[in-house]
RNA sequence: GCGGGCGUGGCGGAAUUGGCAUACGCGACGGACUUAAAAUCCGUUCCUUUCGAGGUUGAGGGUUCGAGUCCCUCCGCCCGCACCA
């Protein structure tokens, strides 16, 4: 018997699959695809814990789906541009370019070493021309689709990034990588108009039910649709003031009109106001952040101007300036209805302003029903509303809408959250925006025959500020229109632009004609399972959903949404380890010593703090890499799976991973005992079934079962009962010839269940089973649904519903039976004590319960 | 503040639809093998107990013959967010 090697084995079996090239794929008519993808990495330098996790599972899905007959695609490519090269140019003195490179083969190394199926001859690289070029026709394509366009807007600026940030990078008023608190800057910019689709994307999240919820509903908030009324309100000095509200039902009980410290009326009145122009620059610097507007008491100014209330003409509504109003949602200028929202009371209570409750619950009369410190926003009757009394929230929404129609002063309108995504950014490393900037023509897009438009490689990354704008001659180039001397536009791509479309580019990565081949995506797309993190919840994934709509409308693909089904993944922890004086520790500095934990070398005693997502910053990394050279690629991968449900956070413990590499010991043991005693070419099957029939009744179960799970993403569940299957099989101890037949039976069965989860150790012991075709073009083992069921059913007995006995019983008894045998039962005699119950609940093969 | 989720042994977790709570693994303990260790194998391992049994899924209540699962109140933790009018 020969002691397990993964090193000879997970080589010897790669370079099969490799050689063979197994799992590259064709469109191929007669048999279903399934596209299966996960997100693709930054190339960093080297795979980490959560490329592991993520790359397994969608390695089981790949492998699964393509024993089950699936053609499968699996691909993999590379999110290569972005700020990281640039600081590494920036620090080390290395090329973007080369570092880039350098890092893609490192990992693609250390991704190969993991045994993915992934058809690597599709693999893709945002950062090659020939991708970008691709990318730079759809930039063209959209922009004269009218859906890529320029404006001057304000943008959040990244101090220290010197590049503009989406609104969804900024996190906290802080730009999302470098935390360094975001300025505002007036800059032209490039826009995708992501909301020319917004009713679309939103419509469209409720058809993904192999979505997950919670990333259905985030969408859903980030694209905010909201249903209301803008109404006109005449100003004292002549002027006119648009204001959006979803509550126009409440117009009656409006006590003051409020505009954000931004609104262009603000702004003209601070020009001529100290007081005003004060109190917008105090605004201002209250930051932008969560807890910064929590704790921030409402507070405004008055404008001196007042609104004349549309249908009452006797009042006028004092015009305030105020912060809690925001100049980004409708129109930045409100009514408040101080009874009926709780901001709007709070301003109201703080500057003695009139309290005119205008909605009635329904539990309350006029006369009982005050307003105090908390305002009501529930549903009730109008009152206090001239045209609206007696009617509810919903008619009263009609019909003051309808009202206001007729006087031109409102109309309804639907409003949404969600704005046009600005992709400029003042970068080196990222896809040039192919267009020419003519002081007489405008705008011109690079013809097509001189795309792709490529970065040059002679750069410097010796100070801030965008290396293209720097460069001496790159930018400069006569008009394609009229050949005189024109600019360059040196913004580059965000590099969510890039990751918007690579999973369309995967079904025909050597294209040169088009982005994609009309007929390889019509036969791949869309993705049936993308695979990720859910941090990509709302960005990446809501900008794919714009892309393929985009894409759509201009008929260069058929599909409506890019990912059918959607998986999101769970983190990697693992404990933190601090010194007294507070310095993180690596995992392998610490050792346990009598449940204390100490420094490896100095023995100093250690803090260990709580389990935390795996980061650099807090040490608590383990390197893929050593525990691939240690244990192999399957102990790995099956370790991934094992315990932990993947969308939940997986702890990453050293006692962990090594019972995942002592089952496989045991299976390799186990199989190969068998394999080198009995000989597998004179099996034939048994005469006498009965003493095997148990075992392979289980064996049916556990086939059923792990199909299911697999079907489900229960892959800790799938581990668990291959693991409970083979502790049957080895504690199966009839020696005979028809029992080694269903050893062998069951034996196959393990590794075929294994082979998506390990697929080396499981491929190499199926070698020795005998077996001559390959597992990976071996079918995934069918089940008899007639064997699941036993022939007997354990009933649980309950007294009051308490258990108090087991019976077995011929399965599907008949209730009178089942009772009979329940009611003879010693536990329930005794309890029952002569007694007749006073009701007896059978619930066929599973319980009585005997209600005394 | 709003929205969503979660809470089960010493630990990770299992439990189709409301029907035998704690599968599987880890850890721990005991034993076998060994000069010894590692590895391996076998056994024990929710709590209490007068050994009959009784109790237990964050806490309390409710619905039900029966609740980890459904409903209400509360506590704790995690995630998301935009004071969205």
């Amino acid at each position: 018997m020969s002691r397990y090697n993964f090193k000879i084995t997970e080589e010897k079996w790669q370079r099969i699959w490799t050689e063979n090239k197994c799992f590259d794929v064709n469109e191929d008519h007669t048999r279903a695809k399934y596209y299966v993808m996960e997100m693709f990495p930054y190339p960093s330098g080297r795979i980490h814990m959560g490329h592991v996790r993520n790359y397994t599972l969608g390695d089981v899905v790949a492998r699964y789906k393509r024993s089950r007959g699936f053609n499968v695609l699996h691909p993999m490519g590379w999110d290569a541009f972005g700020l990281p090269a640039e600081n590494a140019a920036f620090e080390n003195n290395v090329h973007p370019a080369d570092w880039t490179r350098e890092n893609i083969a490192a990992m693609r190394q250390q991704l190969k070493q993991m045994g993915l199926s992934i058809d690597w001859s599709r693999e893709v690289t945002t950062c090659d021309p020939e991708y970008y070029k691709q990318g730079q026709r759809l930039f063209l394509t959209l922009m004269k689709a009218g859906l890529a366009y320029r404006k001057e807007s304000w943008v959040n600026w990244d101090p220290e990034e010197n590049s503009v940030l989406a609104n969804e990078q900024v996190i906290d008023g802080k730009g999302w990588r470098t935390g360094v608190p975001v300025e505002k800057k007036l800059l032209n910019q490039w826009f995708f108009k992501t909301t020319a689709f917004a009713e679309s994307l939103l419509e469209g999240l409720a058809h993904l039910d192999r979505w997950p919820d919670k990333v259905r509903l985030m969408q859903e908030n980030w694209i905010g649709r909201s249903e209301g009324v803008r109404v006109n309100f005449g100003l004292s000095n002549g002027d006119s003031l648009e204001v959006f509200t979803t509550r126009p039902d409440t117009l009656f009980g409006a006590s003051f009109c409020a505009i954000a410290a931004t609104h262009p009326l603000a702004q003209d009145l601070s020009s001529t106001d100290n007081q005003i122009a004060a109190f917008i620059e105090d605004c201002n610097r209250v930051g932008t952040s969560e807890a910064s507007i929590e704790n921030a008491e409402k507070i405004g100014i008055e404008t001196g101007l007042t609104a004349r209330h549309p249908f009452l003409k006797s009042k006028d509504l004092p015009v305030f300036i105020a912060n809690f109003v925001l100049m980004d949602y409708g129109t930045g200028a409100i009514f408040g209805c101080p009874a009926h929202d709780q901001r709007d009371l709070d301003f109201a209570l703080k500057y003695d302003l009139e309290v005119t409750p205008v909605i009635l619950p329904v539990d309350k009369s006029e006369d009982n029903f005050l307003i105090s410190d908390a305002a009501y926003a529930g549903a009730g009757t109008l009152i206090n509303s001239d045209f609206l009394n007696g009617l509810d929230i919903k008619q009263a929404f009609k019909r003051v809408s309808k009202e206001l129609t007729a006087l031109g002063r409102g109309q309804a309108e639907t409003s949404y959250r969600l704005r046009d995504w600005g992709v400029s950014r003042q970068r080196y490393w990222g896809c040039p925006i192919p267009v020419i900037h003519c002081s007489s023509c405008g705008v011109v897009a690079v013809p097509d025959k001189d795309l792709p438009v490529i970065l040059p490689r002679d750069v410097a990354f010796d100070g801030p500020g965008n290396p293209l704008e720097k460069h001496p001659t790159w930018k400069h180039v006569p008009c394609p229109k009229c050949n005189q001397p024109a600019r360059r536009e040196t913004d580059t791509c965000d590099t969510f632009f890039d990751s918007s479309w690579y999973y369309a580019r995967y079904c025909s990565p050597q294209h040169t004609a088009q982005p994609f081949d009309r007929e390889a995506s019509d036969y791949w797309m869309p993705v049936d399972q993308y695979i990720g993190g859910v941090e990509h919840a709302v960005l990446h994934l809501l900008y794919s959903r714009f892309f393929i709509r985009a894409l759509n409308e201009i008929d260069l693909i058929s599909c409506e949404e890019p990912f059918t089904g959607l998986f999101t993944q769970g983190m990697v922890c693992h404990e933190t380890y601090k010194t007294v004086a507070g310095n993180w520790l690596f995992p392998s500095d610490v050792i346990q010593d009598d449940k204390v934990w100490k420094h490896a070398e100095t023995g100093e005693i250690i803090n260990k703090g709580r389990s935390e997502k795996m980061s650099k910053s807090k040490r608590n990394v383990v390197d893929p890499a050593e525990i691939i050279n240690a244990y192999g690629a399957d102990t790995a991968r099956l370790y991934m799976l094992s315990d932990s449900p993947p969308d939940r956070d997986l702890e990453w413990t050293e006692a962990g991973i090594q019972g995942s590499w002592r089952f496989l010991n045991k299976i390799w043991r186990m199989i190969e005992r068998f394999s080198d005693k009995v000989d597998l070419s004179a099996r034939s099957a048994p005469k006498d079934f009965d003493s095997l029939s148990p075992l392979h009744k289980e064996m049916h179960k556990t086939i059923a079962n792990v199909t299911n799970d697999l079907d489900r993403f229960h892959f800790n569940r799938a581990v668990a009962r291959i693991r409970e299957f083979t502790n049957c099989v080895s504690n199966f101890h009839v020696e005979t010839e028809d029992a080694d037949w269903m050893r062998t039976q069951c034996y196959n069965t393990i590794l075929q269940l294994l082979s998506p989860i390990v697929p080396h150790i499981a491929e190499e012991l199926w070698q020795r089973m005998g077996n001559d075709k390959c597992l990976y073009q071996t079918k995934w083992p069918q089940w008899d649904p007639t064997l699941l069921e036993d022939e007997t059913a354990v009933v649980a007995i309950q007294v009051n519903g308490r258990l108090r006995g087991k019976i077995e019983i011929p399965r599907d008894s008949d209730k009178e039976l089942t009772e009979a045998r329940a009611l003879a039962d010693e536990n329930v005699q005794r309890a029952l004590s002569g007694k007749k119950p006073i009701k007896v609940i059978v619930v066929p093969n599973k319980v009585v319960n005997v209600v005394i």
